[in-house]
DNA sequence: AAGTGGTCTAGACCACGTA
DNA sequence: ACGTGGTCTAGACCACTTA
């Protein structure tokens, strides 16, 4: 029913712009009941198609933006599940206060320590993410932090700290001299960058940006 | 009621990989209808948190992806709603069948004909998007394509053909010499971009990659 | 103030996967 | 074959927004 919903909204007999019957009338229309209507608009709404306003009714949009739903696994299950050896490395890991536009980007409070962490993901040995992340010391609840060179933060943060809000932003970066000799690549190279940031409760997690190898591309659905 | 049922399973009640309750146990638990249950742990399942299958019962994911929704809207009104001055200029366009990996990607029948259309997008005249695009052909239904010069192919599509299906990926590239000059760019530079294939009950509509200004940066929610 | 979509209920039946 | 989630119904009440 519901997809019967979609293919009468969609077969073009409705244009950008225009209004959609209320609910309750395309439920008769069709002989379902309303919230059959209103389940099938709100997935309609989710892709982008239309736009609903209380008291306003239903419209088609008028500019249909591209949306889709972008899926970044853990690093290990993402290199895994290609059939390569995952491996990683941990390069450094201090704990101090981070740079303002960190700080800013966390939502931390001033002069709050983050535990700063930087580290190389290897597919089959070769180096595949250059990862850089700030951690809120908050997330260690006084425990010291685990040993990232067994786990990895990426993967122990996933298992342990639950977030509920997230922002991501991707973006093309050249390869600098340090960049290029962590991931084998060549200085000016374009790498696939992905920039993270979560909180659980208003309370900042983490930060992190990941930097992909060169030929990099991600796919969504 | 939905809030409440996230709050309760996010309340770090259940780790990854732990079986939660049966939906009607959860909804005794906390005194609701069950469909309302359904209603929220389908939002998780969305979210990625949870995994659902019938009869083995619900789980929270081993390994939580990073979920996160793109919007991608037509490339004039991502523009102006910078406050920038919009327009586009049309480099070339021709009638030709595709090379073989567009036609594939575009799952095109052998030898069908595709136009053919590269154009800038600019905000207050410079360079901002470039946009290698295939259309096939048959969405012209007989009729003579529209003057791209005066509205972009980008546009026109959005508001004559409603696709029910897509394909995005995304990338990093090095500018090679025409990519430079088309964008005001250098030779070598990083640039992101965006490949988008639509498809509507099956049948191909179009191709289209687009690279980004330098610097560019895709923020999602 | 009134009209529209949003959420919830209590129940039924169905579809899929596992055993 | 059975147990679980998926969808649907018919109705109630609520929340927001516009006139």
């Amino acid at each position: 029913m519901r997809d019967e919903i979609h293919r009468w909204i969609l077969s073009s007999r409705y244009g950008p712009g225009d209004k959609l019957p209320l609910d309750k009338d395309i439920a008769v229309e069709l002989g379902c009941a309303r919230s059959t209507v209103v389940r099938a608009m709100q997935d309609l709404t989710q892709t982008g198609l239309i736009e609903r306003r209380r008291k306003g009714g239903t419209q088609v949009r008028h500019h249909r933006a591209t949306r889709a739903v972008v899926d970044i696994p853990v690093h290990r299950v993402a290199i895994e599940s290609q059939g390569a050896r995952y491996d990683h490395r941990l390069l450094s890991q201090e704990t101090h206060t981070p740079p303002d536009h960190i700080a800013q980007a966390m939502r931390l409070g001033a002069m709050a320590d983050c535990l700063h962490v930087r580290a190389v993901h290897l597919a089959d040995d070769r180096p595949y993410i250059y990862e850089n992340r700030w951690i809120a010391c908050t997330v260690f609840a006084g425990h010291p932090p685990p040993d990232f060179t067994t786990i990895s933060a990426n993967e122990w943060l996933v298992a342990h700290c639950p977030y509920d809000d997230i922002s991501v932003s991707f973006s093309a970066v050249s390869a600098n001299r340090d960049l290029a000799e962590t991931l084998a690549s060549n200085i000016g190279n374009a790498h696939f960058c992905v920039e993270r940031c979560t909180w659980s409760q208003g309370q900042p997690i983490t930060m992190v940006t990941s930097f992909f190898h060169a030929g990099y591309r991600l796919n969504l659905q």
